[in-house]
DNA sequence: AAGTGGACCTGCTAGC
DNA sequence: TGCTAGCAGGTCCACT
């Protein structure tokens, strides 16, 4: 489900209510993708720093309070990831946990609960030094749309000899993070790319299209509070409304919001892919 | 190295 | 109504 706006979304929604609280049990449910690590108990009356996110990952740093009040000590944290179908809500009374509640760390203001019924998500318990970043975990992970360091250029640069369809690549993450699969649609149409393209084989001038577009996507869906396709809510359990702007993803055979065209879908990478055969060109 | 395909797991929907 | 096949927003891994 969630791309980076919505993990984005679901941060803004909690990470200032839960920063400062104190950790008082975890709770786990069925395993998720990776195994929890060390055992849960050392967390409990840490307090929990500022959320972070990277890429689709949130970062949730929690620190040992220290009785003889000396700084420092090893610092850890929470490694979320929502996979494909997770949600986290936050709030002081979220009632009993069902068959999907995977994880729920309660805290002195709160439970932060996960819930992913395709269990694709993460939480990982670990050292800062290990999960957080610069980590060894995250360090495959591409640019921040935000990174100043992205340009046309860039990504020309890194797509160079790349075979592969400029999608595909946009989605793995290993040069910029982010676009899933809404977002590489929607940014490859606005950038007027056909996502079939040899990646390799845009120019400088729609390379640097493409990353305008990819952050203006991004930032716009941000803006809306993310897409809620099926049911995408963040930790309040607010909607999101991007999806009501979708200009190709899952519109296939519907007019092209440009040129009226129908819009096409093929699959790419085993995923469905949304594009304007007019509009858009290799 | 880069590309491809399968795996992970469950719920929902379209079609028979 | 009930069954089945196909599909879903992400990532990792093994193989060519």
């Amino acid at each position: 489900m969630p791309e980076l706006p919505e993990v984005e979304v679901t941060r803004r929604s909690f990470a200032d209510r839960i920063q400062g609280s104190v950790v008082r049990s975890l709770h786990l449910g069925k395993p998720l993708r990776w195994p929890l690590g060390r055992a849960p108990d050392e967390l409990v009356g840490c307090e929990v720093g500022a959320v972070l996110r990277r890429g689709k990952y949130l970062w949730l740093p929690l620190r040992r309070a220290d009785p003889s009040g000396a700084s420092g000590g090893d610092e850890g944290g929470l490694l979320i990831h929502l996979g494909m179908s997770g949600s986290l809500r936050f709030g002081a009374d979220l009632g009993p946990r069902g068959p999907h509640d995977h994880m729920e760390l309660v805290t002195s203001r709160g439970q932060l609960r996960l819930t992913d019924p395709r269990r694709f998500g993460a939480v990982l318990w670990g050292p800062s030094t290990t999960l957080g970043w610069p980590g060894k975990l995250l360090s495959g992970l591409g640019c921040e749309p935000t990174d100043e360091r992205l340009d046309g250029r860039y990504l020309q640069a890194r797509l160079k000899g790349r075979r592969t369809p400029i999608k595909q690549a946009l989605m793995a993450g290993d040069i910029v993070v982010g676009a899933g699969n809404i977002y590489a649609c929607e940014a490859l149409f606005r950038a007027r790319i056909d996502p079939r393209t040899p990646a390799g084989r845009l120019s400088l001038a729609r390379c640097q299209r493409l990353v305008d577009e990819v952050r203006s996507v991004l930032a716009e869906a941000i803006e809306l509070g993310g897409s809620s396709l099926k049911d995408f809510r963040d930790a309040h359990g607010a909607q999101g409304h991007f999806q009501l702007s979708t200009a190709v993803y899952g519109r296939e055979g519907e007019a092209c919001r440009v040129c009226l065209s129908p819009v096409k879908r093929v699959v790419l990478g085993q995923r469905a892919t949304f594009f304007c055969g007019n509009c858009q060109k290799r």
